[in-house]
DNA sequence: ACATTGTTTCGATAATTCTAGAAATATCGT
DNA sequence: ACGATATTTCTAGAATTATCGAAACAATGT
């Protein structure tokens, strides 16, 4: 992971549209999200949308396949995780360990 | 860790400037550096560099305190550190425990 | 007071990004 | 072939961002 790919990654994901349509497609998990089901939870015009998946995918962080009329996209754990990686190796020295633990989230409903 | 707060921090990461720039930071450690410091290791103009920089500290990663003259820039491990748990919490559904040992970096020199 | 060093602010320009309507494309069912 | 649905491409305007030189500001030493 070099600094050029992770910066893209970054800024991608660094415009709110994105990081709550990519956030959508984490929890779908596997099975992803058409683009028409991510639209009627942004709220937001299609061609907006489209726009902002197709960053996605250029940034490699969605993948997109077909599936008759519509498009089914999947976030590309591999490279997220990778994203994530290289900020807690490059980004957060020193703290690397804390990273172990950081889902405390569930715990309190 | 809301949804603006961190999409305006992975943002600010998402130039490679600054990213570069944090990641010299977080390298310096607890010593930080000065804004003169990463200016040499980057070879842009002051005033592009102080841009970046103020941006970095608007977004709450990087802190700054006056020594004399010199502008001393540390990272803000904490605000790093929410980031990756953000991302790793909300982001990274189902492969959360992998971000546990992402270290395997200096195993291959 | 003055010169020196470190950094920011100002101002201007070029480039990129965001937004969304309209038109085009793709696929399916009839 | 036709109509309906899902999505993208085209186009364009507004807004934001990146860049950098010049000037201003801050702190120090003489």
């Amino acid at each position: 992971m070099d600094t050029e790919l992770a910066a893209r990654q970054l800024a991608e994901l660094g415009n709110p549209h994105r990081l709550l349509a990519f956030r959508l497609l984490v929890k779908a998990g596997e099975g992803g999200l058409s683009v028409g089901d991510i639209q009627e939870h942004l709220q937001i015009p299609g061609s907006t949308l489209s726009h902002h998946v197709s960053r996605l995918v250029w940034a490699g962080l969605v993948d997109q396949s077909r599936e008759g009329r519509t498009l089914r996209c999947r976030a590309n754990f591999t490279a997220m995780h990778g994203l994530i990686g290289f900020l807690a190796d490059e980004c957060c020295t020193g703290v690397t360990a804390t990273c172990a633990a950081p889902a405390a989230k569930t715990a309190t409903p």
